[in-house]
RNA sequence: GGAGAACUGGCCGAGUGGUUGAAGGCGCACGCCUGGAAAGUGUGUAUAGGUUAAUAGCCUAUCGAGGGUUCGAAUCCCUCGUUCUCCGCCA
C-alpha cells in the first residue's frame, strides 16, 4: 500500500509516477470520496464529541441524584444521527481502502520505462553458454532416463507436477542444502522453517490478496492458502511487529514448497519442470532500514547470483523495467539462467525491493533511534533460488552426449561424492 | 473433538456500567541530591486518524478481534482467535 497521506496530498504527482508503470489512478474518484470523508469524518467525530460530554453529564447529575429523564429526553435521537454518521463514514473508508489496496508500489527512478518484457534493461551477464559437439537434450528428455516422471505424477494429481526418484530427487535435496547452508553460513541469514499453509491476513500483508487471489490455492474454504513463495509467511514473521533498531537487518533464508495455480497461463512452458503447480523454492527475506534498503536490494541479489556461480551456470541479470514490475515492487531484478534447450535465458530468480509497501500493510515498524518513534521498515526478498529451475538449468547445461549429467564440484559433497549422474 | 480458566500500556498488575487512556509497581528518559555512584526524590513515559505551518494545541478511536445492549462499556451479551489445565485422538 503507498503512503494514504502521498495519495492525499500529492494525488497528481502519485499519478504521474504511476502512470509511468501503466496503471490509470482515477484522480477525480479520488479526490471526490477524500473529500466525502472528510466531511463525513467531521461529522462522526462532532457526534460521538456531543454524546461523550452529555453522557458524562449524565452521570454526574445520577451521581447527584438528579432527575435524569429529561437529560435522556433531550439526546433521544443522537444515537441514531451517530450511528449513520458513523456508517457513511465506514462506506467512504470501506471505498477509499479498495482503491489503495489495488494501488500497486511506485517504480524507483532507475527503473526503466518499459511496457513489456521486452523493454528489460540487461545489466550483466556472467559466464559463456557452452558449445556442444552433440545434439542437446532438454531436461525432460535426459530426465526420462534419470527418474524424472511427469506421467505418474499426472495419475496422483494432475499436469504441471512432478515425481522424482533415485538420484534425480537426491540431487534436488542436494541443491536445496547447498542452498541453505551456503546462506545461513556465508551470507549472514537465519535458516527458517515457517508454515505452509497461511491465512488471508498474511497475504494481505505480502501483497497476493486481494488483487491476485485466483493465482493461489485455496483450503478448507478459505480458511488458508497454500503458500506460493517462502516470502508470505517469512515476512510475515515481522507483521504488527516493532523491531528494535538493533536487531536490524533481519536476514532470513527459508526452504518451502511453492504452490500456485497458474490460472491464466494455461498453454505456456506446458513441458517439464519450468511451471508447475508445486515446486521448491530457497527464499531469501531482509527486513532493513529504510536507508540500507537500496544496498540490501544489490547485495541479496549478488546472494543469489553467487549460487548460480558456484553451480557454474551461465545467467543474465536484468533490471525489470516498469511494465513487467510486480505490484508490489519497487524495483526487481531478474537472474535468468541459460537454457541450452531453449537457446534463451529463463527466469530463476526474481529479487525486489518492496520499500515501505508491504511493511505498511504489515504493520512492520523499528524503532528509529533519531526520533524514538516507531517507523516502517523495508522489506525485500529474493529467491536463492528457485530448486525446481536450477535442477532443470543444471541438468542441460552440464549434459554429456550420453545423457548422463556431471555434478558441479560445489555440489559433490552434498551427493556423497558423486560427480555423475549416469544413465 | 469435549470440558474449564484466562487475554488490560514495554513488562507485572488493579479495575463488574458513569469525568478510566486506564490506579499501583517495574523498566526507561530527564532533573534534584552526591566527590562519584547506589539509595532517595521530582517530572515525564502508548499507538493511530482528523484538524493544523507545526512531531504546539484541540478532537476522535484503541483494555485479544469483530458485532450487540445502553444516554454511557475495560466492565454486560454474542461470535471468533490465542494461551493454559484436564479428557479423547494422533506423527
Amino acid at each position: 500500500m503507498l503512503d494514504p497521506k502521498l495519495l492525499r496530498n500529492e494525488t497528481a504527482q502519485v499519478a504521474e509516477q504511476l502512470a509511468r508503470r501503466g496503471f490509470d489512478l482515477d484522480v477525480a474518484l479520488l479526490a471526490k470520496l477524500e473529500e466525502e470523508r472528510k466531511q463525513a469524518q467531521l461529522d462522526a467525530q462532532e457526534l460521538q464529541t456531543e454524546r461523550n460530554s452529555r453522557s458524562k453529564n449524565i452521570g454526574k447529575a445520577k451521581a447527584a441524584g438528579e432527575d435524569i429523564a429529561p437529560l435522556l429526553k433531550e439526546i433521544e435521537d443522537l444515537g441514531d444521527r451517530h450511528k449513520a454518521a458513523e456508517s457513511r463514514l465506514n462506506d467512504v473508508l470501506t471505498q477509499l481502502e479498495q482503491i489503495a489496496m489495488g494501488i500497486p508500489n511506485i517504480a524507483q527512478a532507475d527503473v526503466p520505462a518499459g511496457k513489456d518484457e521486452s523493454e528489460n534493461q540487461e545489466v550483466l551477464r556472467w559466464g559463456e553458454p557452452r558449445q556442444f559437439d552433440f545434439e542437446v537434450k532438454d531436461h525432460v528428455d535426459l530426465g526420462a532416463a534419470l527418474g524424472m516422471d511427469f506421467d505418474t505424477a499426472a495419475k496422483i494429481s494432475a499436469a504441471r507436477f512432478v515425481t522424482l526418484s533415485g538420484p534425480l530427487a537426491k540431487l534436488q535435496r542436494a541443491l536445496t542444502q547447498f542452498m541453505l547452508d551456503l546462506h545461513s553460513e556465508q551470507h549472514g541469514y537465519t535458516e527458517t522453517y515457517v508454515p505452509y499453509l497461511v491465512n488471508a491476513d498474511s497475504l494481505k500483508g505480502t501483497g497476493q490478496l486481494p488483487k491476485f487471489e485466483e493465482d493461489l490455492f485455496k483450503v478448507n474454504d478459505g480458511e488458508f492458502y497454500l503458500i506460493p513463495t517462502a516470502e508470505v509467511p517469512v515476512t510475515n514473521i515481522v507483521r504488527d511487529t516493532i523491531t528494535e533498531d538493533a536487531s536490524l537487518p533481519l536476514k532470513f533464508v527459508a526452504h518451502t514448497p511453492c504452490f500456485r495455480s497458474e490460472a491464466g497461463s494455461y498453454g505456456r512452458d506446458v513441458r517439464g519442470l519450468i511451471r508447475q503447480h508445486q515446486f521448491e523454492k530457497v527464499e531469501l527475506v531482509q527486513i532493513v532500514r529504510p536507508e540500507d534498503s537500496a544496498a540490501a536490494h544489490e547485495e541479496l541479489t549478488a546472494h543469489a547470483e553467487k549460487v548460480l556461480q558456484m553451480l557454474e551456470l551461465p545467467y543474465r541479470k536484468v533490471n525489470l523495467c516498469t511494465g513487467d514490475l510486480g505490484f508490489s515492487s519497487t524495483k526487481t531484478y531478474d537472474l535468468e539462467v541459460w537454457l541450452p534447450s531453449q537457446q534463451t535465458y529463463r527466469e530463476i530468480s526474481s529479487c525486489s525491493n518492496f520499500g515501505d509497501f508491504q511493511a505498511r500493510r504489515l504493520q512492520a515498524r523499528w524503532r528509529n533511534p533519531a526520533t524514538g518513534k516507531p517507523e516502517l521498515v523495508h522489506t525485500l526478498n529474493g529467491s536463492g533460488l528457485a530448486v525446481g529451475r536450477t535442477l532443470l538449468a543444471l541438468m542441460e547445461n552440464h549434459q554429456q552426449a550420453d545423457g548422463s549429467v556431471v555434478i558441479p564440484e560445489a555440489l559433490r559433497a552434498y551427493m556423497g561424492g558423486q560427480d555423475m549422474l549416469r544413465v
